[in-house]
DNA sequence: GCATATTTGTCCGTATGTATA
DNA sequence: CTATACATACGGACAAATATG
């Protein structure tokens, strides 16, 4: 993979999707877009010139995507060298999984001084998650799970804890890659989802925050287990 | 403050600093510099032009070096307007100091599990602000004070939540030039920062972590007072 | 409200240095 | 070691948005 061609195939979009902010973020979302989805698996190079060609940009803008991105902890940028779509260690796992439990347990254990509105996002989040399910949509049965978790993350009512957990939830959907069923992934956590929420619309903070912590030790060691082959 | 002359003498710095890494980052770190100490307080605009010429180097790298400071909090990015030295409420001091007692708190309740040497490195950050007061150099006791609280985030042993926190000291420098006496605030902590490493190393955790929510909300509400005025 | 000047956003060509086959 | 490919950085240009009178 090497020819702008062959680059402009993987980056085929609406560019009616390209009409917001300044050209760096519109190309940042086309390219984190192509990245959770597998697309440029971790580790692949992106080349300035040939997505600069493929994308009709120019290097200028690309690099401010690229910088965007990166920020994120989608790309790594290695100086004098390029930028590589990240590529997460099962080490990178546990510290992301030690994170999550020190920021939603926080979050999820100030429940009860939320913002109005906070409880009835985790609600929505759930209820989309399952009506995906319904439709064996399982690439957004994921999607609405990080929203569950973003959701929760609400609940502390901190713009910069809010922030941290989508950068991380972010970070995560790398190492979501390496889950070759989504479906048999997703699938049991719908109904750990509305357990969490229906703990927490009764008030019962302390037992909900036992459940997510339960939550998150179960994927973590799944996802151990995946990286492990 | 307009041209590129009144600039350059704000910036006048040793080249000898500026060799590692892309230009970048070395213009970014002049920068970091001049705000952190107040030459370019908050609300000032950077101008491109001006800074451009001042610095020696391209509209590109100068506007680089403003993304990586956009990122680190330092600098807010308005489209079409240019780049700001960030303003912060006493809502962003409120959601930095809750931040701050999910994290350090999380971090210095880790503290039995902590690796090899971080203790050493809490000992060390201790002992480095009091030889500062020493030397009545209250600037370099605050910097010692960061490293002190970096330091306890170093206890939790996750790189994540180490950045975390080390983006959120660099925003709370902008606060502390509100402080108009650096040695009034700073000098009663260094009573208490030697406190907490005692009790961390004689393994009393839970009363280092006590002592470190009671740090927090002196020092919240001395710059929520402050902020009034 | 309008016209002008300034400043930013974006693109491009080119030179230089660095990594790699 | 040489050659090639590529990233870094510069400077100029023009369009678009903003600020100024």
């Amino acid at each position: 993979m090497s020819t702008a061609d062959e680059w402009s195939a993987l980056l085929a979009t609406d560019r009616a999707s390209l009409d917001r902010g300044g050209y760096g973020e519109r190309v940042a979302d086309v390219l984190r877009d192509r990245i959770t989805q597998g697309v440029f698996p971790p580790g692949t190079r992106l080349s300035e010139e040939a997505l600069r060609e493929a994308l009709g940009v120019s290097r200028n803008t690309l690099r401010e995507a690229f910088r965007l991105l990166a920020h994120e902890g989608l790309l790594a940028h290695e100086f004098n060298r390029g930028v590589f779509v990240r590529e997460l260690t099962a080490d990178d796992v546990r510290d992301l999984y030690a994170f999550r439990r020190i920021l939603e347990g926080a979050a999820i254990r100030a429940a009860a001084s939320a913002p109005a509105g906070a409880l009835d996002r985790v609600r929505e989040a759930v209820e989309s998650a399952e009506a995906a399910a319904r439709r064996d949509e399982w690439v957004e049965v994921g999607t609405s799970n990080m929203r569950f978790h973003q959701a929760i993350a609400g609940l502390a009512n901190s713009r910069r804890l809010t922030e941290s957990v989508r950068r991380l939830l972010a970070e995560l959907r790398l190492v979501f890659l390496v889950m070759a069923a989504p479906r048999e992934f997703h699938e049991p956590y719908l109904h750990v989802n509305r357990e969490i929420y229906g703990l927490l619309a009764m008030g019962a903070v302390a037992r909900a925050a036992a459940v997510l912590d339960r939550y998150l030790d179960r994927a973590e060691r799944q996802l151990l287990d995946a990286f492990e082959r």
